[in-house]
DNA sequence: ATGCCGTGGAAACCACGA
């Protein structure tokens, strides 16, 4: 089974992309971040007409984050981070899959920090530990996957030095993503590639991508038992080179 | 070292992203 999560960065906008991805590497299960548009504008028909069911949380102009699966029954658990009910930003979805629970999550950047946007992010990983840590009491196997904005060492950045005073990378954000894995998650990539370089993000500038000049940001934690059946983890590095592709590329699992 | 590019929405610019 392939488990894959991919920011699209405007999923109407990318849409050839994403189908085109979908129909060359028929992931299982796809989790999208930055939608980039409002619920009733999801392109619904085009992702079930290319054999995909679908939930999804939309927001007007920015974030939005949807699950889907080629065949198999979605049953949502919950839509929205718990812990703040004034938070009206679309970035969390979680559905059962097959017995999996599968929480889908488009963390907040972040930038300018320190600051208000800084703090915001700061407050949602504190939420996302707190409900990490209740998922790791549900007895199924749980997969946190999605766009974190979090490069967790040094090893995940092109050029550290140049990252540390930003949202990604200062240590505060790097002690929280430290202090979610430290309840027991797996990092997948790391788990099979503890010492290689891989990027699943590229700027658009600079020839960042012809440069490799790219950052891990993109993440799968696995809970205990589940860490167990991975299999396989990669980046489909060649889509971040598609014409009006996204900044991000998709990365994947696969769990017997 | 840096939004230099790219998107969406509104309004021919702005907010936002990492």
């Amino acid at each position: 089974m392939r488990i894959a999560t991919y920011n699209v960065n405007g999923v109407n906008g990318r849409l050839p992309v994403l189908l085109r991805w979908l129909q060359e590497t028929k992931p299982d299960i796809v989790c999208l971040q930055e939608l980039k548009a409002p619920q009733e504008k999801f392109p619904e028909a085009a992702i079930t007409a290319a054999g995909y069911n679908a939930i999804w949380l939309g927001q007007k102009s920015w974030n939005g984050v949807a699950i889907l699966s080629r065949g198999l029954e979605i049953k949502e658990v919950r839509r929205g981070l718990p812990g703040d009910d004034e938070d009206e930003q679309s970035r969390y979805i979680e559905a059962i899959i097959n017995d999996m629970l599968i929480c889908c999550l488009y963390l907040p950047n972040g930038n300018p920090a320190p600051g208000p946007k800084f703090d915001y992010k700061l407050s949602w990983f504190k939420r996302l530990q707190d409900h990490a840590k209740y998922l790791l009491k549900e007895d199924v196997p749980v997969i946190l996957l999605g766009d974190f904005n979090v490069m967790p060492t040094e090893l995940d950045v092109y050029k550290p030095e140049r990252w540390v005073d930003d949202a990604l990378f200062r240590p505060e954000t790097r002690a929280a993503f430290k202090k979610l894995l430290d309840q027991g998650w797996t990092d997948a990539i790391r788990k099979l590639y503890p010492n290689e370089v891989i990027y699943t993000f590229w700027d658009y500038f600079r020839n960042a991508y012809g440069r490799n000049a790219g950052l891990r940001i993109d993440h799968f934690l696995l809970s205990p038992h589940f860490a167990k059946r991975l299999k396989k983890a990669g980046v489909d590095k060649d889509v971040r080179g598609w014409e009006k592709t996204s900044d991000h590329a998709p990365v994947w699992i696969e769990v017997k």
